[in-house]
DNA sequence: AATACGGGGTC
DNA sequence: GACCCAGTATT
């Protein structure tokens, strides 16, 4: 595994020899949930603007939530400033190096903890992202996705396979996680070019489907509240801060352009945009007529 | 253990 | 149109 890594690892701007600790923790935080080919374009133009912590923690949250764009759940990019403001009060403006204190970060959970410790800092730590789960699930247990939820015996069995030495448990994580994004894929795994294949409990089984299939539902989206949120966000982000939206304006963008009072659910728009002050990703001006990113 | 939380590419 | 993506926080 670790030769197959060697041979046929991606190039990517993130794992360029002078990449910072920091840069490390921006990608990982973009990461969650948003593909390596839309992260890459974002993470360069984003290092190029905000090169450290302190540079980050010195703009406007509008400007951050902008620069965020499209990569979805912006509520990442607010912790991320926030991130960015604790490293550099708190820490010296260094990224920590043990799990417990990334742990202690904004939108920082165990997989983050662990990825950044490893590869921004060579510790040794388990990483358990989907991809490793896949691909542990796949050789050892015979089965073709993981469980819907990581419990305690799996994140022992993974420590378990954990090369002692540090450097080499860096490379372990990195190639499996590789191997998983590129061979050992969910959808079409490309079995015949696998250096595991051979020791492979799912291809001895012959591939059986996923037994968690009947469980597992689509997430939704045409429709629902995170998509009405995007489309407030969007709208948002695309007026300058000194012209702030109307809440009739607002409450249409969310509704696809359309009058709230028709959908099928009225009250949906403003519902979204209530949630949106919660999360501090919209601020309301006083009186409550006028609405601006934070 | 279940849910909410974006958005786009792909089959 | 369903499924998936280097997850986290909350309930």
């Amino acid at each position: 595994m670790l030769e197959w890594y060697a041979a046929n690892a991606r190039d990517l701007p993130w794992r360029r020899p002078g990449t910072s600790p920091w840069g490390v923790l921006v990608t990982e935080i973009m990461l969650q949930q948003t593909p390596v080919v839309r992260v890459r374009p974002a993470w360069e133009a984003w290092m190029e603007r905000w090169p450290t912590p302190a540079d980050l923690a010195a703009a406007a949250p509008s400007d951050v939530l902008r620069a965020w764009d499209r990569l979805g759940y912006p509520r990442r990019a607010l912790r991320l400033q926030e991130c960015a403001r604790v490293i550099a009060t708190d820490h010296g403006g260094r990224v920590p190096d043990t799990e417990d204190e990334l742990l202690a970060l904004p939108g920082v959970g165990a997989y983050t903890a662990a990825a950044v410790a490893a590869f921004a800092h060579g510790r040794r730590a388990v990483v358990l992202d989907t991809n490793v789960r896949r691909v542990l699930g796949r050789v050892m247990d015979g089965r073709a996705l993981p469980a819907p939820s990581l419990g305690r015996p799996e994140r022992a069995r993974a420590a378990g396979h954990l090369p002692a030495d540090a450097e080499r448990s860096v490379r372990w994580n990195v190639g499996v996680m590789e191997l998983g994004a590129l061979v050992c894929t969910a959808r079409a795994p490309r079995c015949e070019a696998c250096p595991l294949a051979e020791r492979c409990a799912w291809v001895a089984a012959g591939r059986p489907a996923d037994e968690h299939v009947h469980r597992r539902r689509a997430q939704a989206w045409h429709g629902t509240d995170r998509q009405v949120r995007g489309r407030i966000m969007a709208h948002l982000r695309a007026l300058p801060d000194e012209a702030p939206a109307g809440r009739d304006e607002l409450l249409a963008a969310g509704a696809g352009g359309a009058d709230p009072a028709a959908l099928a659910d009225p009250g949906q728009p403003a519902r979204a945009l209530a949630s949106l002050l919660e999360d501090g990703l919209v601020v309301a001006a006083p009186d409550g007529a006028a609405y601006r990113l934070p």
